[in-house]
DNA sequence: CGGCACACTGACACGCGTGTCAGTCGAGGC
DNA sequence: GCCTCGACTGACACGCGTGTCAGTGTGCCG
């Protein structure tokens, strides 16, 4: 075995570990033994705990990123409707596939430390800015609601990790995503209350 | 100074604690630092670091549990509405004049350990299970959409919980709950997109 | 076959935070 | 004035997990 193989095999089990008992449960003990290699091996490839994990949420967030595309209002090809609902699909089939990571990165990546947290959040805040910026595109062209945008993207950013984060615990199979998101589009479009809206 | 109001107060420092550091990074001796105590006291009113933290989310949770009303269709005095968005303001009221328990509650609550998250996502189900058993009655009385009342719940759930860590945050003040509460409640009886919905 | 390089090993020492407990302090009763 | 009782104190010992490093094993080259 590599230095790669090997490398990628305390990762993965690392993973592992930390979706099963929590980033601050989870010893280097647990990992090594979970990946057969003895303490020092881990050391060789890892700075230390919080190190593998940030790789670990660093890479997720990379595949996270390349999931979600900018919605092209003017592209002839595939309408405005398709293209939200490809980067749905794209989203949730990305965490079906990984619940580990899915479970790490909702409950344990939050909260670790003051600098990682920061990281985060601006990962987040772009994400968060992406999707206000669109919802405010679309208000100019009459496809988005009036209304506070930057609040749009919490609510709809929200919806979704809890979705995923329920499916994940439930073990919703990754078929799902598909039906899912017909859910998802269709409570943006139309929300899910059918009752004269007074305010 | 008596018993209780002692305890009181080394609770409400804990929480400003838990609130700034974070539950593992916050130390007993933070605690009693902020309490102005010796590490002795806190022993003679507390089991330990998790047993206060314990306390504190539990006495969150009654508030937010007496926050909450079932909504009755047949009240002749209120409409469903009504009641609906009375419900949001409670909820975003209590949260929003609590800032600490909010962080505390949304990020260092779960994966404490696994006792705790069993407690916490029991609770969980029961708000799931109001929300969607209310959606199904909803459905039969024509006022809530078709589709997978579990599911409306999780988005539901999911956009204001998102909408709330993301006010605290950012400091919002409390008067904005009116506000919030018109966003959420168009949200989820007109969702934020305005295009035709092809599933 | 000797010698070298390199991945790997795991016992150990160290640091940190916890929980304890013998001791101090002060108010109230006699 | 002395004693008692209970709240409070904080130095200390202990346990746990970490990170290290001297040592082992294996394969390769001359």
């Amino acid at each position: 075995m590599d230095k790669i193989e090997r490398r990628a095999q305390i990762l993965a089990r690392a993973r592992d570990v930390f979706a099963k008992r929590g980033y601050h449960a989870a010893k280097i003990e647990d990992i090594v033994a979970a990946a057969k290699v003895a303490r020092g091996t881990f050391y060789l490839y890892f700075e230390d705990k919080r190190g593998v994990f940030v790789e670990l949420v660093d890479r997720f967030l990379a595949r996270l990123h390349l999931a979600i595309l900018r919605i092209d209002p003017r592209d002839p090809s595939r309408s405005v409707a398709a293209q939200i609902r490809e980067n749905i699909v794209r989203v949730l089939t990305l965490f079906l596939q990984d619940r580990a990571m899915t479970k790490i990165l909702l409950t344990d990546a939050p909260g670790l430390d003051a600098d990682f947290d920061r990281k985060l959040r601006a990962v987040y805040e772009e994400v968060l800015n992406l999707l206000a910026g669109s919802f405010s595109e679309g208000q100019t062209l009459g496809i988005v609601a009036v209304g506070d945008t930057r609040v749009f993207a919490y609510l709809t950013v929200g919806a979704i990790k809890e979705l995923l984060y329920q499916s994940v615990m439930l073990d919703f199979d990754e078929g799902s995503a598909e039906r899912l998101t017909s859910e998802v589009f269709s409570f943006l479009c139309r929300g899910c209350l059918r009752i004269p809206d007074e305010g």
